[in-house]
DNA sequence: CTTGAAAGCTCTGTAAG
DNA sequence: CTTACAGAGCTTTCAAG
């Protein structure tokens, strides 16, 4: 996780999106597993040199491929054990402004519109029920807030961060099952 | 990103869940949103010294309450555009195992179970359109499935990983609105 | 892209207050 | 907890092939 020589003068917006080839997908399913990688490890385990792998790194990170390293957390055990998913229902389309506005709260992690019977939904990680209430509060006292629908979480059996990769699995799986395909 | 030193050799379960004092949970805070700060920097931000702050984070590491570093991913420009929650309706309540399953597939990013009008939750993260439906297909291959409804994503508009803080905003700001609490 | 080498910063541990 | 010192390691950069 620490930072080490110099240069680190980074962190900008995408200037242009090069298409990456085989070794910097590589590279990046390995960053996203473990970021915590020496550049000589890094290196060892895609078939590149150190010097290479910092060099395609540095450009993955400049041109907004990776935005970034995180420390994952355990949620349970740092004080937010209460997960929930919200689906928000809304009138009107153009209101979203006042939900876009509740990713202040360090509580809400996750703010998409979906296709479905639902127009917004929400995931939420909080300390209690009691906390949960009060989003649900602050989404009711939106006009345009019509209805909500919570799904509390009771096991998690899965959770990681995006996983980058060429595994192309569920794509490769359908096309190659399709043929004898029988649905009991 | 890249690690230094040589003592990296940690990476284990919690032995004992001792309570974290407010020192910890601001180191929590930083880290999540950059483990790519050096102890030093580190230090200074939470008021400690470099050594200090590294016990803390080695302790931290070991207990569990950080389950690694990962590099955040731009999902868009890494080749999966199509993020998508699916709820599963399943038949008896034994029959998870084969969802679990599903963990297998780097496009499975979070499996839940959750109280509700649904049984499982998931959230899923591929290419196209195509590979949900291999997703689906697979789904409805199992026995207990009973039924699904699928979320497309059509625009994400806040995805973090879990925010570590002492900022617990929703209760408090509940507890604080409940006396003059008017809906309009 | 590679190897090799030099320089710099951080980590890591030890010691003492 | 702190400051301070010293050893080790990795990164980072430059050179040349």
């Amino acid at each position: 996780m620490p930072n080490t020589g110099k240069t680190e003068s980074v962190r900008s917006r995408p200037p242009e999106a090069r298409p990456l080839d085989a070794f910097d997908r590589r590279i990046l399913g390995e960053l996203a597993a473990d970021a915590a990688l020496s550049y000589a490890d890094l290196g060892s385990r895609v078939g590149l040199s150190a010097p290479a792998v910092h060099e395609r790194v540095k450009r993955l990170r400049t041109t907004g491929r990776i935005r970034g390293t995180v420390a994952l957390l355990d949620g349970p055990s740092t004080g937010k054990p209460f997960l929930a998913f919200v689906h928000v229902d809304s009138t009107g389309w153009g209101k979203t402004q006042e939900l876009l506005d509740l990713a202040e709260l360090p509580e809400v992690e996750e703010i998409h519109s979906v296709a479905g019977d639902t127009c917004m939904l929400l995931k939420v990680r909080c300390q209690s029920s009691r906390a949960l209430e009060g989003l649900l509060a602050r989404l009711y006292a939106m006009p345009s807030v019509k209805a909500t629908r919570s799904y509390v979480v009771l096991s998690t059996y899965l959770e990681r961060p995006p996983q980058a990769g060429m595994t192309e699995t569920l794509e490769t799986e359908w096309a190659a099952g399709e043929a004898d395909d029988t649905r009991p």
